[in-house]
DNA sequence: CGGCGTATCAGT
DNA sequence: CTGATACGCCGG
């Protein structure tokens, strides 16, 4: 007999492998150890077939079974398998990122735990039968309460008291197989006030009424409109059915505040997926999940490969959060993954955002998913009122200009904070007139131009096109044309020389790495300890400012004129998150931005009619460019401390694909251009038909992975990619 | 990916 | 000739 096994090694497809006679007979989804060249290798067996497609000779033996039981579901081995496909990633590759480390190493998926239980004897027994021995009826009655493991009893109760009532053969050892503990159904109990406005009732009943069987809701919800609430009503019943809950949140939003509030509904522990896990840890949620024993599992990204028992709803908070792609290695999505997934169990899915991403609001505006609104903002919080300063022609200090810093002196001086936003550093930006504020755009595309100063040409995104950098601005003839954002780069270091008496910080995703860490400089912030806070995205995701009362984004033009088309997509979210969040309760919040273009259509459809009308405007642009999500893309990557390497294998790469009717943009250099001293490059495959790129690639990819220069280059492939630096 | 063989080179 | 490092190839 021959099994196939999944490998964790960047090769495509299975390995088939020999079993010997004498073994037990295996099933998919359990985990081997086999030998690979020169050393042992733990896989995951994929199929069981009668021959190999390989000459027997070249077959080994495994050299051991090791799981009775599979550790991945025929289920969730289709749905990796299909990921595999999707994302045209090595399948041991995938299926080595949706098992917990324990497991990659080959240590025992079963728990090895021993546990003591009541004999039938025991059961029985009467409660004052051992009155005389009162420590053994202490036994007896922890032991009524449910199994208790060996351990936990031992540190309980002498080891000469266990002997003693073990002999009278009233409690037993079991250490076969591994109990499960599902009793918490029984335990749920509902407390809280199940307050639901109107919109909210809607949204539950909708929901409720299709709980059964696969069906996906985006619930597009304001800040403040009580989405929780809606989530926490959806699941209830689910739960007292004995069905588990999966919910998603970002990599910033999992706050103990959001599992305590699960906790506090239903009376029962959640379990909680993030990264500062232990590797044991994350083992045993797995665990615990795939027998069923918790009720609600609540994790970031990777918390999709979290086995389920008896799954009952899928749920994925802040859907357009950038944090479910993976942006390394085997680039998934987990919000994909989990639709996808979610119609393989056949259950239901909530995607829930104020802000949905606009892939996620066509799936809606089309049907695929039914669309629920919660518009009514909850508390009496005060609407942010919305500002635009026009910087064309301004003196701008460290990016900032003249009456912006009078603004920021004013809130200062009555004692409030101030927050700063300015993008990611190291993008390739547009060319901009400072003095009329005339964007240089591709003819045939509409789209800006792209500065990439290293070549000193502008270059089109969307068509590759190219030209030399102007000397004047083609609009009004000025000649000063600056980079996009110019300026803005400085301002942390400036911002303290402007305001010498009050304290700056800085928050990103370097001053905050880790988790702990940003909490701490998020409560120092609340303390009121420093008064000008300057970030980046960062600072947007989920977290409430009281002391902020005037928020400024200074560089809204990198966004409105960015090669990322998704740039204005964010930068609307960013705002509209913003503008959720900043002076809640008594202060009055405002939010300034600093523009060229103060009249850019999308801004001010975005601050005139809010996100959602902003949305559909910025599709209909999208449709009109004929980009995601009216189209399908994937992007080869490529870098090398020689750039020409990098270029020349994208060009081979494109050779491969030229006879398709894919459209193929590059190669061209990546919005970071440099990186390490690696000079990076990418080649974008776009087409109206996902099917088409699909099929291209699965037949291409050996091809392209034996090119010459394929491992002269550390290139990767990205699917639906999402960022283009 | 990671191990292993072969090529290459400075140093004896 | 020897040991150290670099690189390319292979794995079922």
């Amino acid at each position: 007999m021959i099994v196939e096994v999944a490998l964790p090694v960047p090769m495509r497809g299975g390995f088939d492998y020999l079993l010997p006679e004498d073994h037990a007979q295996p099933t998919p989804g359990a985990r081997v150890r086999v030998p690979f060249g020169s050393r042992q290798l733990v896989g995951v067996i994929t199929a069981i077939k009668q021959n190999s497609d390989q000459p027997t000779d070249k077959l080994r033996r495994i050299t051991a079974l090791l799981d009775h039981k599979p550790v991945l579901s025929a289920l969730m081995l289709d749905w990796l398998n299909w990921a595999s496909r999707y994302y045209q990633h090595p399948v041991g590759d995938v299926i080595s990122t949706a098992l917990p480390a324990r497991l990659r190493k080959g240590e025992p998926a079963t728990s090895q735990q021993s546990f003591w239980r009541l004999t039938e004897t025991g059961q029985a027994l009467n409660s004052d039968s051992l009155k005389r021995a009162p420590q053994q009826q202490a036994i007896i009655e922890r032991l009524r309460a449910g199994r208790c493991e060996d351990k936990i009893l031992k540190q309980e109760f002498s080891a000469a008291i266990i002997r003693a009532v073990k002999e009278k053969q009233l409690i037993e050892a079991t250490d076969d197989a591994y109990i499960p503990d599902t009793d918490w159904p029984a335990r749920i109990k509902i407390s809280g006030q199940l307050n639901a406005n109107l919109e909210q009732s809607l949204a539950i009943t909708a929901i409720n009424n299709q709980a059964q069987g696969f069906h996906s809701f985006l619930l597009e919800g304001v800040t403040g409109s009580g989405k929780t609430e809606v989530y926490l009503q959806c699941i209830a019943p689910l739960l007292q059915q004995g069905k588990q809950i999966l919910i998603l949140v970002p990599e910033i939003g999992l706050t103990p505040q959001t599992v305590a509030r699960f906790e506090q509904r239903f009376g029962i522990d959640v379990a909680v997926l993030h990264s500062g896990l232990t590797d044991k840890e994350r083992l045993t949620v797995w665990q615990q999940a795939g027998l069923g024993e918790t009720g609600i599992i609540i994790g970031t990204r990777s918390a999709i490969f979290t086995p389920l028992a008896n799954p009952g709803m899928i749920i994925v908070d802040e859907e357009h959060d950038g944090s479910y792609k993976q942006q390394d290695g085997w680039r998934y999505h987990a919000r994909d993954l989990a639709v996808v997934r979610a119609r393989l169990e056949n259950i239901p899915l909530i995607l829930g955002s104020a802000t949905p991403s606009l892939e996620t609001l066509n799936n809606a505006l089309t049907g695929k998913y039914q669309h629920l609104s919660l518009k009514q903002r909850a508390g009496g919080a005060k609407a942010v009122q919305h500002q635009v300063l026009d910087i064309k022609g301004q003196a701008l200090d460290y990016g900032l200009a003249k009456g912006m810093q009078q603004r920021i002196r004013l809130h200062l001086q009555q004692g409030h904070q101030v927050m700063l936003f300015i993008n990611r550093r190291g993008f390739a930006p547009a060319l901009i007139c400072h003095q009329c504020g005339h964007v240089e755009e591709c003819h045939r595309c509409e789209r800006s131009f792209t500065l990439h100063r290293q070549l000193n040409k502008l270059q089109c995104h969307h068509c590759g096109d190219a030209k030399i950098v102007p000397s004047r601005c083609a609009a009004c003839g000025h000649p000063d044309l600056q980079p996009v954002g110019m300026g803005t780069e400085q301002l942390e270091h400036g911002i303290q020389r402007l305001f010498p008496q009050y304290t700056a910080m800085r928050i990103d995703s370097d001053s905050a790495r880790g988790k702990q860490k940003l909490h701490g400089l998020l409560d120092e912030i609340n303390q009121g300890n420093s008064q000008l806070l300057i970030g980046t995205q960062i600072l947007a995701k989920g977290h409430h400012f009281p002391r902020v009362s005037l928020v400024v984004i200074l560089d809204v033009d990198s966004a409105l004129f960015s090669a990322d088309y998704r740039a204005a997509e964010h930068l609307a979210q960013l705002i509209t998150q913003v503008a959720g969040r900043a002076g809640r309760a008594q202060i009055q919040g405002e939010l300034w931005l600093q523009t060229h273009n103060p009249g850019h259509p999308l801004l001010q459809d975005l601050l005139n009619n809010g996100y959602q009308h902003f949305a559909r405007l910025a599709l209909k642009e999208r449709q009109f460019a004929a980009l995601p999500p009216y189209s399908y893309q994937a992007l080869f990557r490529s870098e090398a401390v020689n750039g020409n390497l990098a270029y020349d294998f994208l060009e081979q790469v494109k050779a491969c694909l030229r006879q398709t009717d894919i459209s193929l943009i590059g190669p061209l250099p990546a919005l970071m251009e440099k990186r390490q001293g690696r000079y990076r490059m990418q080649l974008l495959l776009q087409s109206d038909k996902r099917t088409g790129i699909q099929q291209w690639l699965s037949n291409m990819m050996t091809r392209i992975e034996k090119l010459p220069l394929a491992n002269k280059v550390r290139w990767s492939l990205d699917m639906d990619p999402m960022d283009f630096t």
